[in-house]
DNA sequence: GTCTATAAATAGATAGAC
DNA sequence: GTCTATCTATTTATAGAC
């Protein structure tokens, strides 16, 4: 929205934001702490009041533009000229994607999730529902060229969104378990993650579960 | 652990770990207040130090009533003189029911998998150990049997819990997101998804995905 | 736009009476 | 075991100089 860009001294904002979702994914709300931000941020506290009303608005600028950004993509892959498979597979992959370029994405969403979106707002609410209309139209032309089943969109979405965030959130618990553990390594690549992720949720479309 | 058990006044103790494990799941640690926690319990602060030593002690001792409660019932559901396949889905359905019996663990876990499982203590880290490690020997008897193939068992693990602590805990964001929406229903029912999470992580041992 | 200094509120923890 | 009152530290937010 109309503001400097990229006005030589003036990329503060830009790291305000960073150093913010770096806290409160490592923190979550509550436990964010402003003056840390502002000191990640090679600024100090009154700047990032200058730049951001208050805590919760700053917040909710960071979960606005992960959702704006995964609506954009999914949508683009619902409207591909592909086919039903294919549109699943990229659906998988590019959520993947944004949460690889936004490594405080599947942290945050899993503490939101956990709140019961609680610093959930209209506008991001909307990006929401606009995901799962893409997910709801590539099932649905699916079903019309006979290649999919009738599956609920919110139960597709949760089982590759779950295990997605999860996967990508619990690396370092995984690590914390590993030592001295008897069940084999804990340790599974991102590609094997993704590629499963979209096999079962295939699986399911086409009846073969 | 030692201790006076339904004390005529003095269950004071037991109040204090309900209103705290409800109070955890809804703002998570750091957002969590010992005031509120106090009064829920119908007592006052002063009442929870004369219990626990801290808020983070009072916090460890959650996690563990958790994990402690689901080790012990995947043990024994790996021990059961049962098919592999009917261990696949009690393990499923024990975990879903230790959830179900504490609203507080779907929440708590996820916000714990978002910081690393930063207050996760060796004891609780046992108890984590001990669930996949349970999970592991379900797999491999199955092997032996000739009935499952191999997967590893920290990704059939996952493949579990996160779609169920998901289900479980997005109540509140799916109602949320409801209102409006255009992608038909969302909201699931307990069985149904239970049902799917099953058949699943048994396709996936059966070879069939 | 950027800073220092500080106001104002909140929350973890404890002292001490009963 | 249970309470009230309070200490102390932390933290959000703002005033005001440059």
């Amino acid at each position: 929205m109309a503001r400097p860009k990229a006005s030589a001294a003036a990329d503060s904002r830009r790291r305000v934001l960073t150093a913010a979702a770096a806290e409160f994914a490592g923190r979550g709300y509550a436990g964010a702490n402003m003056d840390r931000i502002a000191r990640a941020a090679r600024l100090n506290k009154a700047m990032i009041y200058y730049h951001f009303k208050s805590k919760a608005a700053l917040y909710r600028e960071i979960l606005r533009d992960m959702f704006e950004a995964v609506r954009d993509d999914v949508a683009q892959v619902a409207a591909a000229p592909i086919e039903p498979d294919e549109k699943i597979r990229r659906y998988v992959e590019v959520i993947a994607t944004a949460a690889a370029a936004r490594p405080h994405f599947p942290p945050i969403w899993l503490r939101e999730v956990a709140e019961g979106g609680e610093h959930v707002d209209a506008a991001t609410l909307d990006y929401l529902r606009g995901v799962l209309g893409s997910l709801d139209r590539i099932i649905t032309d699916g079903r019309r060229a006979g290649r999919f089943q009738a599956v609920p969109a919110m139960m597709l979405h949760a089982g590759i969104i779950a295990p997605l965030m999860f996967f990508l959130a619990t690396a370092p618990l995984r690590r914390k378990i590993q030592r001295h553990v008897t069940a084999g390594p804990l340790s599974l690549s991102r590609d094997v993650v993704i590629a499963q992720i979209q096999r079962v949720a295939l699986a399911q479309l086409e009846g073969k579960i």
